[in-house]
DNA sequence: AGTGACTAGATTGTCGACATTATTGACGAT
DNA sequence: ATCGTCAATAATGTCGACAATCTAGTCACT
């Protein structure tokens, strides 16, 4: 029986606790509170909130503790802008490093995104939609880019749902995913990259409508 | 007298220990040995190193500590790349947020760009540079890809120099500051995008020819 | 000489204890 | 009632000690 767990468990852990909902926007994290409830040590939540808060998906103040990063519409939508920047470098990558085994896998996700959309399944879309991006990550072979990528992923999904569950928007999206392919296919960097940015131009305009949308009617109804 | 340092301090101080070259590339990190040059107890020194680990500048290895992380050529041209598509994005937003004054510094900091490249004073040129991109992240309000520029810049100074002491590099490097300026006094965004994208393009192709040569007369010495 | 087991030393990882610092709530003065 | 003071409490920051782990060097054996 294991009672010792290893100091970059504790940081997984808490990560994944945090990214999936276990903990709420703005919550404190007090560090004995945490080390007993992801078994682990008050040294090593310790040093997996040092490395959260440097990562942005925790906010550490001197001698007041930890909490949650809460992440405001406007940076949500700086997070989209960049990350809008990254994918464009990777789809221009990939577009000259593609291999046909990596067409294959997007044509494949294409064709399940294809009967998702068909059964008006959201979060099956969504997957999918990040099986897609990530296929191409890989086919770009470019580390540093794909990092920081991640990196933001997983501050701004809060906000990945707002935008899936747009009317419409997924059958625009799969456009949008089939013009990528080709662009990827024909091996042409430039259309690479321009149609990925195109498409996560249409996703930071959803976004946005999203957010406006919500901020109004929650002005409305405490008006 | 104090002697206690808090501990935030300790990772500023080890972070420019490192960026200014007082560590060299894989040199091994002992946390008593750091802990006692940079005047800190060794559990601020544990707090740092991973601060450092996640942002890059060092790598951490279980049980077997920390060396200063080695950037590869290769990666060094990653880091330039992802810089190139950021630094786009925030000449995009600078374009339509600059108000007079950043107008105002730009143009002096270009009139004494003038002045140094006709004094060959290569270091001086590289200064100026820097303030005139620091100039438009400021103006560009966008702290997400601020700070994530701000980095990857830290990861790759020690490359800085290969680039800006080519020959005639810092003469062509003032034209493109130059249009950068056009475009964002006419606040036209895709111009300004194009033009530091443009702008970046170069750098990255010198750094990838001043690699290129560097690596060949290496390979002709001892071979 | 080369290989592998083993030991001694150096270094990191973790814990518990305590000092330092914030926060909360009670209390009294205005 | 509002404000400021102050004590009580809670939480974080730091240290020293020790356990766990790696590394380098020794020595026996082939």
């Amino acid at each position: 029986m294991r009672v010792q767990v290893e100091s970059s468990d504790a940081y997984h852990r808490l990560r994944e606790a945090i990214v999936s909902g276990g903990f709420h926007p703005n919550e404190r994290l007090v560090e004995a509170a945490v080390a007993e409830r992801i078994q682990a040590g008050r040294t090593a939540v310790r040093a997996a909130l040092v490395r959260l808060d440097q990562e942005g998906l925790v906010t550490l103040e001197r001698n007041r503790g930890a909490r949650v990063r809460h992440i405001s519409d406007e940076e949500a939508l700086e997070i989209e802008e960049v990350r809008a920047a990254l994918e464009g470098l990777l789809a221009r990558r990939a577009a000259t490093r593609v291999n046909p085994d990596d067409l294959r896998q997007l044509l494949e996700v294409i064709g399940e995104m294809h009967e998702r959309v068909e059964a008006g399944d959201a979060a099956g879309y969504s997957e999918l939609n990040a099986r897609f991006h990530q296929v191409i990550w890989a086919a770009a072979d470019h580390p540093t880019a794909t990092r920081m990528v991640g990196s933001l992923k997983s501050q701004a999904i809060r906000f990945q749902f707002q935008t899936a569950q747009q009317p419409g928007r997924a059958q625009r999206s799969l456009r949008e995913h089939e013009v990528i392919f080709s662009a990827l296919k024909a091996r042409d960097e430039d259309a690479a990259e321009d149609a990925m940015r195109q498409h996560l131009a249409e996703v930071l305009g959803t976004l946005r409508w999203a957010i406006d949308s919500h901020r109004n009617s929650a002005r409305w109804l405490p008006g």
